[in-house]
DNA sequence: CGAATTAAAAGTACTTTTAATTCGGTGCAGTACT
């Protein structure tokens, strides 16, 4: 049997469908010949597939990479429920004694999922140094770029990893990477340009029109309109916690739409309740902070509304292509406001450490207290331990800051442009807009007929009113008798 | 009344260890009542 004809059997069989989606079928032909990958299409086409089915042909384990606890536990449940039984996360959420018994048994499973700050535990890696890696998968591989460089530096230490488990064969998998975000995915992981395949479609998403609306004094009053006149459920998007808290409970109150805010201070507990309810058309609007939205396997989200617009063009194409993945007509609104962009710049100069503190860290070896965040003091430590001369620590800061005020540049030039919106994002991807869609963006004009048929959408839509437990179990009595 | 100071300070996650707080059950002793 050829490997096409292997492939396709494992994906009717284990999968049950008959075709692949496009790109899943050339990424798994390129890494069965021994080629690593990288490996880059929309949102929701069935990423996994790609290394799921490369394992079911290949002798030894399958290592997957997730940035997120609550990720790797949706995909090891969704495996399970596919019927494959060799699957299991290795984090910090399970219990010791669970942990040591997944550890002495690891070659009694398939795929293994875990963090970065994971598979870098010394006793994680030696073990696994012992066994047969097939696959080395990184799921959402643009987080090297997007939070390796300060935010979780572990995800730098990846190549490393993959050196020593002695260079397996390995796929890199994301929706969304400019060309040199790809370029410091593959040096971050020392694989080399001309011998990855890279597997790339392209990042438009013709069903998602595009709009900026120019605010002065009158955001609240204009996201209002705008959610009054968009068929739900919507995601609202923030940079600051308290404003997706105040504009919640706001919202809550002069409409009477379901509402709940989600941002990292939020209880896990609680976020996986909001999720769960979001999912279920329960809750029609979430107030967010950057914080929501990886690994939520929702289709019919009909906008995205960013009350502040994010760090870079990157992680916008990322938040607005969490809408309409059902394919069906939906928006894309970034409110601006003359000076937005400051709330970008202060957040980012907290994020890297100023040379104050770098020549204080040198002189005393030790971190300044109390002036630091804890990312500045993560940054320190790390340039610290590895003896990093003092000049090339300031070097590689100082690119790393003009590196982000240019992607900012980049995101309000976006808000401000008169062109084409969807010719700039694809321009700025490397893209090429072929054919504009009829309801393609502010620049080129959406008249009512755009909103009267979105607003038809709604009526597809249902929601239900959640009900107290008392009310579920009377249900369930009337239900029995 | 004008100048100077002050307050607040914006987002993203994982891991492991340690200290402090809270919670629930049980046994015992003291008190009030029959």
């Amino acid at each position: 049997m050829t490997n096409e004809e292997k492939i396709k059997d494992i994906l009717l069989h284990q999968f049950g469908y008959t075709y692949f989606r496009e790109g899943q079928e050339e990424a798994i032909l390129a890494a069965l010949d021994g080629k690593d990958t990288l490996v880059m299409l929309p949102t929701g086409t069935g990423k996994s597939i790609c290394y799921q089915i490369t394992g079911y042909c290949l002798e030894g384990i399958v290592l997957i990479v997730s940035p997120l606890l609550s990720l790797m536990q949706d995909q090891v449940d969704q495996m399970k429920r596919m019927g494959e039984k060799r699957v299991t996360a290795l984090n910090s959420l399970m219990s010791s004694e669970e942990r040591k018994w997944v550890m002495s048994h690891l070659t009694d499973y398939k795929f293994i999922f875990l963090s970065p700050e994971m598979l870098q535990q010394k006793y994680v890696l030696a073990k696994l140094k012992s066994l047969t890696i097939s696959v080395m998968a990184i799921d959402e591989a643009h987080c090297i770029s997007q939070w390796g460089m300060d935010f979780r530096l572990e995800y730098l230490g990846l190549g490393m990893v993959r050196k020593e488990l002695n260079n397996p064969l390995t796929m890199a998998l994301t929706a969304t990477a400019t060309e040199v975000v790809r370029e410091e995915i593959l040096t971050s992981l020392f694989l080399e340009q001309d011998k990855t395949t890279q597997i790339l479609y392209s990042v438009d998403r013709p069903n998602i029109a595009l709009t900026t609306i120019n605010c002065s004094h009158d955001k609240d009053e204009q996201l209002l309109n705008q959610i009054k006149n968009l068929s739900k459920p919507g995601i609202i998007y923030f940079s600051s916690k308290k404003k997706a808290d105040q504009i919640a409970s706001w919202l809550k109150k002069e409409t009477s739409y379901t509402v709940e805010s989600y941002h990292s201070d939020i209880i896990n507990e609680d976020k996986i309740k909001i999720q769960q309810q979001f999912i279920q058309n329960e809750i029609e609007l979430i107030c967010a902070t950057s914080a929501f939205g990886m690994g939520i396997n929702k289709e019919n989200i009909r906008f995205v509304i960013h009350y502040h617009m994010p760090a870079s063009v990157e992680s916008y194409l990322q938040e607005v292509g969490r809408c309409g993945r059902d394919g069906q007509q939906s928006i894309a609104v970034l409110l601006f406001e003359a000076g937005d962009q400051f709330l970008q710049k202060r957040l980012q100069e907290q994020s890297l450490p100023n040379n104050a503190m770098l020549e204080y860290a040198y002189r005393h070896k030790k971190i300044p207290e109390g002036s630091c965040s804890e990312t500045q003091q993560q940054l320190l430590e790390n340039y610290l331990s590895s003896g990093t001369p003092i000049n090339q620590a300031k070097s590689q800061i100082l690119g790393r800051e003009r590196q982000k005020d240019r992607q900012l540049e980049y995101m309000v030039h976006y808000s401000q442009t008169t062109d084409c919106k969807r010719s700039f994002l694809l321009y700025y991807f490397n893209e090429k807009l072929i054919k504009n869609p009829s309801y393609c963006c502010s620049s080129c004009g959406l008249d009512q007929e755009f909103y009267d048929k979105i607003k038809e959408k709604e009526k597809l839509t249902h929601f239900s009113i959640s009900k107290s437990w008392k009310e579920k179990i009377e249900e369930l009595f009337l239900l029995s008798e």
